[in-house]
DNA sequence: GTCTATATGCGGATAGAC
DNA sequence: GTCTATCCGCATATAGAC
């Protein structure tokens, strides 16, 4: 979640400003105004880049979906480490994306506001989540059956995401760090 | 969250009715207009009884408080019951409650939506799972001490928080049922 | 690819008659 | 208390010059 480094194209770097920009302000109330300042770009810029606003967070939604698979959730498959260190090292670098830039996740926040009458957004979320799971799943796999870790990896996702609910309610990680704590006991 | 029966004031009924469609369409997706076909009103008199948007949410936020502590949240205070029977009646009604009207959170919804940059709903949200704390911390004492029924009482808030937003991602019940689920067993 | 100008509509909110 | 009319600003999006 920190900036990305050249070699990134001009649109990489806009979507990712403007994920950050949604994730922080909502979809509605983020207006083309808003990424455009925070772009360094002129409003007019963004038609050329994207079709109109949904497709310019539907686009930086999969991007992201991108990102955190190769740097989080892959760390589950990772060769030579067992459940417990991949366990430790996926919920660590889960704790520095989540906890970057005042916190929060762009994919609840989306699915809570829109996710009633546009479901656009939809099938990019849900492979965020799927995507997730799987990686939780595999590591829980290595002490429970399929169907257990399956469960077990669901039930650590809802606590998390329901602990960044309440560290952004009453400003304070616990909550958040709590339910880390919490999967990562899940292998003990 | 059924259409509360006559001898609710004018003002009440607008309440009720503009929480359920901010819930669905969000708070800034949500215009005058809106509110005003709903609730069978002209724009104009919306602010007869509310001085602008946020103070009518706010005021619905604190109504349905209200409402949920009534109905949901005392079942944890009443008398001749045990913890487990009021345990799940608490979370009976809790599911009928958070299921009705294709389902979801006001609060968690205008909490991830704004609290990065407005606080005034904060204060009223934060009564809210305060209130929802304290029930399922009552109830969960007559088996924990009060530290660990503090703790086991946020892990459910957040485990029940995190299924409703699955259960809208996926459009599945399971995630917010296996929640209500496991917030049951702790009293095995 | 980048910028200026602008079309067009809807948003929240108010004034004031009845 | 209820309704009509309306102000004003900002939103998304496009046309078209350079």
């Amino acid at each position: 979640m920190t900036e990305p480094a050249k070699k990134y194209s001009k649109k990489e770097e806009i979507m990712w400003i403007a994920a950050d920009i949604f994730r922080q302000n909502g979809y509605h109330n983020t207006s083309i105004s808003d990424l455009a300042k925070a772009c360094g770009l002129h409003n007019a810029h963004f038609y050329y880049y994207f079709k109109d606003k949904e497709n310019l967070l539907e686009e930086s939604l999969g991007y992201l979906t991108n990102y955190f698979d190769k740097k989080v959730f892959q760390i589950a498959f990772q060769e030579g480490l067992s459940a417990k260190e991949k366990g430790i090292l996926m919920l660590e670098t889960t704790k520095k994306v989540f906890l970057h830039n005042q916190g929060g996740c762009i994919m609840a926040n989306i699915t809570l506001e829109t996710a009633q009458y546009n479901t656009r957004f939809i099938p990019v979320i849900q492979n965020f989540f799927n995507k997730w799971t799987e990686a939780l799943k595999h590591i829980y796999q290595e002490k429970y059956q399929p169907q257990k870790a399956q469960e077990k990896a669901e039930q650590a996702i809802q606590d998390i995401e329901g602990g960044i609910l309440l560290m952004r309610l009453y400003r304070n990680d616990k909550y958040f760090l709590n339910a880390l704590q919490r999967a990562s006991e899940v292998l003990n």
